[in-house]
DNA sequence: GTGGTCTAGACCACC
DNA sequence: GTGGTCTAGACCACG
């Protein structure tokens, strides 16, 4: 279901709160949709259900879900794009050390547009557009 | 003379890492150029030189300074980019994180693009080609 | 459990890596074995902690281990050998200096090779191919 | 004259005393024959005086030389092979590293003994034998 | 003066 | 519990 590497610096939730909102761009989640309990998605990635619980708290905290008490975890329906400062130096800050990486791995400015734009039909596919 | 930000999640030796292989790019600095010894960086950055001791020998191990026995640590006058396939990996999910977060800061594919291009000129403005 | 000098010229830390690697090699450490946690080795080896974590670390980097997060150091179970040109060169120098050592303690070509062989099935003893 | 890298991790006096116990064994110095002074080999190697100072000490201390005062240091004419305890262990751990080294990039026993053969024949070409 | 190693002890995130 | 980072302060080899 998810694509999570347990032994990858990034921590576990992490990986899972990214894979969800791939997941939601990809068109692979639906708004209103259901995702698995916790317990549920703990048993058959084989995770800490500890683990799957912070996840789900970091998605509900970033608005990506919502969780009803005793109903489930469903993915918001109202999700509304917020620009906030901080987070958008933080996502340039994970651009330009990309493009440093890239740069050191030999890769030209063309290269780099034309990688970040294989990515971008990567998650385009799913939807017509956003 | 770096830019440091102690209260961020990344450590600081990755920082000073990430500093130096910006400002090579940048041409900030030349190869063959001599970096601050340890402890002077230490001092003006008032950090612990162990910490700063760890960022160059990681700059070392990714060959991109050289250390001359008693003399100091230099930046390399032949780095030679090598394609590593954990590495490419690992810079295809650093752009793929930060396409999907922008997304979520309501970011369209072109503005990305032109994000991407921004980055590439403020890096690509110290040096007369790569 | 390790074989460590500490009065020897070799860092400790090294000499953990080698003792780890070699004993890879003869069959003492399954791949997928659990090592001993870093305190845990510290206060058997009466080593202090960062000198462990070092070496830990490094066996990571060398893909000897793979750290899996909160839960421990592990021998891997995908090892692929790779063929590095400036570590070839590392280990054609390695031995050069100890045949001319051998040399120079009287030894001839003959008992050099001897002595390699010896080694060798020393190490070959506990694994039924390599 | 020598082979030097100043960027190794090995000291740059412990190659130059390499370097000359190699070219010894290669017949590239004849016993008896004149080393240049300190003061030369440091000029045209562009080496500080007290780093080939220092080698010259260690040559002659390991009896490989032989310093007149005022007149210079010289190849031994007598030198008899002395078997040490502690030097054997060093140079067999010295290809112990080696072999392990080697069997982590992937070659088996006999890469490893056509090894040391090629390095041996590199070296015994100058001399008829030992 | 340079980097390299080690100890001691602390704090943190993650599982 | 695990590893990861940081500070503090010390000692050493090298050039």
């Amino acid at each position: 279901m998810f694509n999570i590497d347990i032994s990858s610096s990034t921590p576990i939730y992490e990986q899972i709160v990214d894979n969800v909102k791939e997941g939601i761009l990809k068109g692979l989640f639906e708004p209103g949709e259901k995702l698995p309990s916790v317990r549920e998605l703990a048993k058959t990635m084989r995770l800490n259900p500890n683990t799957v619980q912070k996840a789900y708290q970091e998605l509900e905290r970033q608005k990506v879900t919502i969780t009803l008490r005793g109903k489930g975890t469903y993915i918001s329906t109202d999700y509304k794009p917020r620009k906030d400062e901080d987070k958008l130096m933080e996502v340039k800050e994970m651009f330009k050390k990309g493009i440093v990486e890239a740069h050191y791995m030999g890769f030209n400015e063309e290269d780099i547009i034309n990688m970040i734009k294989e990515l971008l039909e990567e998650l385009e596919g799913g939807k017509a557009n956003d």
